[in-house]
DNA sequence: ATTATTACTAGAACAAAATTCTAGAATAGT
DNA sequence: ACTATTCTAGAATTTTGTTCTAGTAATAAT
């Protein structure tokens, strides 16, 4: 900026270089080369995420521990959130489809909620690196990928919201204004995570799945009692 | 960096200031102005960090809308994390205290339980931002304060616990590891506010407080009936 | 009162880290 | 074969958090 003497190095007298060093594998197509890559720095990221949060994970270890050189990390992610969006954004798919397909095949209110919970659970337990990377909320999302996930979070609404119907029809369940089911379900359960991921707590939700099924159950279960 | 020519600027020839511009109010004491700089500073994070996060937040832009200088900054908070943890330590203490105070003089298990729930909802409601902030977790905090923060925390747990007991000896409550209360009876409400600060949800907390209440109350109490 | 000490303010200088940029290599399309 | 496009590479640049030295007010010590 302020450097106004004479500007003798001009910029990109470069000359990158002649081979590419990291063709480390025989020859593999290039395309397979390169969706290895792509893989390999969101397992890095991943990692580094949990571990530390994306703020202090530095691009430069990223680019170490994945071999992964500056221009191909720009070139495929374009910044060091748009790792973090990628990852974010395939979790929560993992996550909702897993999820519905637990709950889908269930026939009666009890036991379809029962399987979200203890879903959760598992699925927290599980995969605690990225379970704990999704719900730490740290990233800063894309217009792009803040609309990509409304729509897919509408989808997965309206498909609980489907098996949900029938239930609340027939008395089993209460009705209840739609955005309150999630809450209500599996709220519990996530506070559990965030507790057990941080260090809080000793317990995994693994380990209290079922208590957390049973209270979730009842929190939701139309009541016949008097108040 | 590399400007390897002669040096000619070398460090520290500045000649800093010969008043303070900024001494704007007629004279109140250093120690006012001093303590009005640091909350205009925590007040002024506050509203950057909970709009993009503490790591989108650059502290050129705190320094410019709390009328800071950078040595001064750095004096009071150490870093931009710094300030940060301030906030958190506060608002958490803050939380807290509230929320002891709405269950404390409830007499019935069921009163006390949807008092917290109540409360919880208020808290968010009333203060979305601090709300946001404390919710998004983002922050690395230094090892003194986590102790710091352990502490109060396993002392509220205390205090929360204290109440609990008589009821769950009365069986009025379920008996369940300690831990799992809070998640239970708050993790519903988390999970709404959670929604509603980042735009998923349009209800707020306070609008669906007696419903999250009642239900929280449910899957707490000591069931009666056939599971 | 005068001096020494401390708390605070100030902003230029610095360092570290993210991102841009140009160019070369591989591949696909014509 | 040639052209366009995608991908890789790393030096150069920019951005941004933090350090550093210096100066100013207030307070304590003598």
């Amino acid at each position: 900026m302020g450097n106004s003497d004479s500007d003798i190095c001009q910029r990109n007298m470069t000359s990158p270089t002649m081979f590419h060093k990291r063709q480390a594998g025989k020859s593999q197509t290039r395309k397979s080369q390169t969706s290895a890559l792509k893989s390999r720095v969101m397992e890095v990221s991943l990692a580094h995420f949990s571990d530390v949060g994306i703020e202090q994970t530095n691009v430069g270890d990223i680019l170490q521990d994945a071999d992964c050189s500056v221009g191909s990390l720009y070139h495929h992610f374009g910044s060091k959130e748009g790792i973090a969006e990628a990852l974010f954004v395939e979790g929560v798919d993992h996550f909702n489809a897993g999820l519905l397909a637990a709950l889908l095949p269930r026939r009666t209110a009890s036991t379809g909620i029962k399987a979200m919970v203890t879903f959760c659970c598992e699925w927290v337990t599980d995969q605690p690196q990225l379970a704990a990377f999704l719900l730490s909320r740290e990233i800063k999302l894309s217009e792009l990928a803040r609309l990509e996930l409304r729509e897919k979070d509408r989808a997965f609404g309206q498909s609980t919201y489907d098996w949900f119907a029938p239930h609340v029809k027939s008395g089993e369940l209460q009705a209840l204004p739609t955005g309150l089911y999630m809450p209500l379900i599996c709220g519990p359960t996530l506070e559990c995570s965030r507790m057990w991921l941080s260090g809080r707590s000793a317990r995994s939700p693994g380990e209290v799945a079922a208590i957390l099924a049973e209270a979730s159950w009842q929190s939701v279960r139309k009541s016949v009692r008097k108040s």
